[in-house]
DNA sequence: CGCCAGGACGCCC
DNA sequence: GGGCGTCATGGC
């Protein structure tokens, strides 16, 4: 891992990463990018508020961060002792994931929290993203403008979420928050199941299918060989893999299944 | 205006 | 087990 502490800041040198491409490609949906020359998000993991800079091409500012902060904290979230650029080499066997990993390679899979994830996955459903940005936007907001915890979201009910809007989701919220706010459904011990209990476990929670289910586990648990298929993964099964995903990207198919998701939402961009 | 969205549920057969 | 209507809301 390349950096080095600038003032009061981390600089990072990391050629398979990429702002746009990572924070704002329907993984998590609390980062916001602040408009003016540079690219530049704000967000936040866990109880840490984080601004980062792409000052150029693979290369970061992560503001104002101590040295301790960013391994203790960013490191591990931005994914950065992972080689992406193996994992790449590794999919560009196969024709059409190496167009899609040259199309955004720098997508990198991001350590979210599980329980924001569950929560977020479950709001997600048959939803658009900047409708589900909205929805949590309103939910931090009224939480003073933090992410509720389990505890603090156990009490909730549909009416009372109902400055959210989210229809006809809220008394899936409710469950989920019952579940894991009760100690019920336990989700640090669900991401170290084999991922078929895992799989199960999850969907004893009302409004959690198997898109969601495999999201919680992919995104909030870094389950890497996790594979969620909506509505766009579908589309490139059926054109691109009528016989079934490579198996060398199996342990891996999750990461694989990023590039190839923001890939065919924009292959119109580009043809 | 109509179609669609990082789906799941309930019911039917 | 697979197929289908329904569920709120609002982005485009």
């Amino acid at each position: 891992m390349d950096y080095y502490v600038k003032n009061n800041d981390i600089i990072l040198s990391q050629p398979d990463l990429d702002l746009d491409e990572t924070l704002d490609c329907g993984q998590a949906f609390r980062w916001t990018k602040i408009s003016g020359g540079e690219i530049t998000y704000t967000g936040h993991f866990l109880d840490s508020q984080l601004t980062v800079t792409q000052i150029k091409k693979g290369e970061f500012l992560f503001r104002n961060v101590s040295e301790e902060e960013f391994l203790s904290k960013w490191v591990g979230y931005f994914d950065l002792e992972t080689d992406y650029g193996e994992l790449k080499r590794m999919f560009s066997e196969d024709e059409t994931l190496a167009k899609a990993c040259g199309f955004a390679g720098g997508i990198r899979l991001l350590r979210q929290n599980s329980w924001e994830c569950l929560i977020s996955f479950i709001i997600s459903q048959n939803n658009n993203i900047p409708r589900i940005k909205g929805i949590i936007q309103r939910l931090c907001d009224n939480y003073g403008g933090h992410f509720p915890t389990p505890g603090e979201m156990a009490h909730e009910t549909p009416e009372s979420l109902s400055y959210l809007r989210s229809g006809f989701r809220g008394k899936y919220l409710c469950d989920g928050a019952q579940k894991v706010g009760s100690g019920e459904i336990d989700l640090r011990k669900i991401a170290e199941m084999p991922i078929d209990e895992a799989r199960t476990a999850l969907k004893t929670i009302k409004g959690v299918g198997p898109k969601v289910a495999e999201c919680v586990l992919l995104f909030g648990m870094h389950r890497t060989e996790a594979f969620p298929v909506d509505v766009w993964i579908k589309r490139v099964l059926e054109e691109y893999y009528p016989n079934g995903f490579p198996a060398f990207a199996k342990e891996n198919a999750g990461i694989a299944q990023q590039y190839l998701f923001h890939y065919i939402r924009n292959l119109h961009k580009i043809e």
